[in-house]
DNA sequence: TTTAGCACTCAGGTAATATGAGTGCTAAAC
DNA sequence: GTTTAGCACTCATATTACCTGAGTGCTAAA
């Protein structure tokens, strides 16, 4: 059963005076703002119904109506128009994107800081790898007879490097031999295929070749291991201090400790596996417990063939929606163009 | 003039019992406290006189004292005790500090998450470099036709390396070519010198070859830009929301912003350039306004020979200073010995 | 110099009261 | 069958007045 256009457009004005307001809506406030030129007693009833149906909720029996996490995704759903950008946006995130010196991390640190800024909301994001990473190549560069300059090229295109202590001496044909048993075994291995080769390798060599070979696979492990992981970076969390629903510390505290707590375990519910690029969760749609009063809407990005990225901003669930995932999937977007392949559609770009 | 012994134990109670409640001090909790054998009458001469000499504040006619800055001050100077940390502590700290691979950023980082965590305030870290950087070395590394990878070495030790795509073709001689134009031309410059000496070279050098050139070069650039920064990073900010005087936002909000705000200018006054390594700033002491009824206490370390770090607590001016003073000279005291020369003194430990 | 005693101050809590936005329902009008 | 005006009712919030008690400063005696 569909909603009549009616009950849509009250619905509607009620959840676009609650995101701006905050306060419980009114009949009299929606009569004068949905432009449906009937008496407030008609809103009424029309409300009656849409509080029957579970669209909307009333927190106590003389107050106002405040849209229910169904409400809220109906408007998402339907309801809800779709923003443009204005030009000094689209300038800001363009600018915010064309940083130098493309280091990835910092790209995406950057992207999620100008986010929350023109969204006022936090933000974070989230980098992980879709397969396995090997690496593709090793490099020694001798500096002193004690040390050496190790640099690993993951097959994502990630160039790490490590200045490398050793205890002997070391000869410039000895960094050559090693470079050649490194990138003879140890190539296109997985993390724990390289461990596996390396215990293998440990009886059958040289004990002090071993030692050289074990300190740079060692590192190669760790390299791994650190682009595998997802990194997961907050930015701009005192936004959520100015909305009305986080102005209790019981409130912000929790949300705010579990925003900044930085890069623990596997968090939210990985859109990556998700087809989509672009998903909204409200409220009790959200798994974890710290997120059940809060919206989170999100979009992923390519980072080249093997990585995927996840942006997304965090907030009330009055939050504003519209404004937001405009913003987010222009984000988005961008953030695909830069490090993925082409987008699919060049679509009409909000650049009026 | 100094303060007669019972003045001082009398401030020393008021000062400590203070932070721990955050509720103004009445003479009869000190009459109790100080183990002093005198009626309440007494000590409310006594605070009265101290309250004279601008060591205690009465924020009304009829309420307690609380320690004005003048007393936290003489607090921290003389009266406070040395806390010594549990074996607990200092195991947690010394994990903390053994990350594998200790890329300097990563330690640090980890080291404010830990010492924020045991200290229950936020911290901030900064590091910057003492004089100017210059580059050690340049390496070239073939990796296609197109793409090579530039390895650059500072002498603050710090290594970075880029991938950079070319436009046209390259050859193994070419590449060498360009290594060695580079570590004759641009080893041992500073930034400014670079980009004059890039200037002059653009008249008497091939284009495509001065095409080459400036791409490493400007890699480098941005390397020596990036480490001669400033780098201002926090943990635990939502710390601050634990404490009473920031159960207000209007007082929470600001001061959270100002920390989370992340790698905007030079920031707090540099203890870097005071010889001290230990520094503590109370309230209206600090410079900033976001900051000035907040106190920091904070030690510098040594990074390698070139480089200096700050790490800072950040709190109310009622904060525990002693337990704050001495879990952050400890964080202090490793980190120089990790990253920078040996410590002058041994000193006793406080592993007991 | 120290102490007991006492009147005084004042922030914070509690209870009583007022206010007003908003509701549901009914009965008349369209 | 809808829509609307009218009205009594609800209840969160603001306002007010009052009370309480911790803490003070001062005085006079020990």
């Amino acid at each position: 059963m569909t909603l009549t256009d009616r009950k849509k457009r009250i619905l509607r004005a009620v959840v676009e005076t609650y995101i701006a307001t905050a306060e419980p809506v009114g009949s009299k406030a929606v009569a004068e703002l949905a432009g449906l030129d009937v008496s407030t007693a008609t809103i009424r009833n029309e409300m009656a119904d849409l509080t029957e149906l579970g669209y909307l909720e009333q927190p106590h029996t003389s107050a106002g109506r405040v849209p229910s996490a169904a409400g809220y995704r109906l408007y998402v759903n339907e309801l809800m128009d779709r923003q443009q950008l204005t030009i000094q946006e689209t300038q800001r995130i363009n600018e915010a994107l064309n940083l130098k010196m493309e280091e990835l991390d910092r790209v995406i640190d950057r992207a999620g800081k100008v986010l929350s800024q023109i969204s006022d909301y936090p933000v974070f994001t989230m980098a992980a790898a879709k397969e396995r990473i090997t690496v593709k190549r090793f490099d020694l560069l001798m500096v002193e007879s004690n040390a050496f300059i190790a640099v690993v090229m993951t097959d994502n295109s990630a160039v790490k490097n490590k200045l490398i202590h050793i205890p002997g001496q070391l000869t410039d044909p000895q960094l050559q031999m090693l470079s050649a048993v490194l990138n003879s075994s140890f190539v296109g291995l997985s993390r724990e295929e390289m461990e596996q080769t390396l215990d293998k390798m440990e009886t059958h060599t040289a004990p002090g070749a071993f030692e050289l070979i074990s300190l740079v696979v060692e590192f190669a492990m760790e390299v791994l291991a650190d682009q595998g992981q997802q990194k997961f970076r907050t930015a701009g969390i005192t936004h959520l201090l100015e909305h009305p629903e986080y102005h209790s510390l019981d409130k912000a505290k929790p949300l705010m400790a579990y925003l900044s707590e930085g890069s623990e375990a596997p968090r939210l519910p990985a859109i990556l596996d998700t087809g989509k690029n672009m998903n909204i969760l409200i409220g009790p749609e959200n798994v974890n417990d710290a997120l059940k009063d809060t919206s989170v809407v999100m979009a992923s990005y390519d980072i080249g063939d093997n990585m995927r990225g996840v942006i997304g901003v965090v907030g009330p669930t009055r939050m504003d929606y519209a404004k937001v995932t405009a913003r987010l999937s222009y984000f988005a977007d961008s953030l695909t163009r830069m490090f993925g392949k082409e987008l699919p559609p060049p679509e009409e770009d909000a650049e009026e």
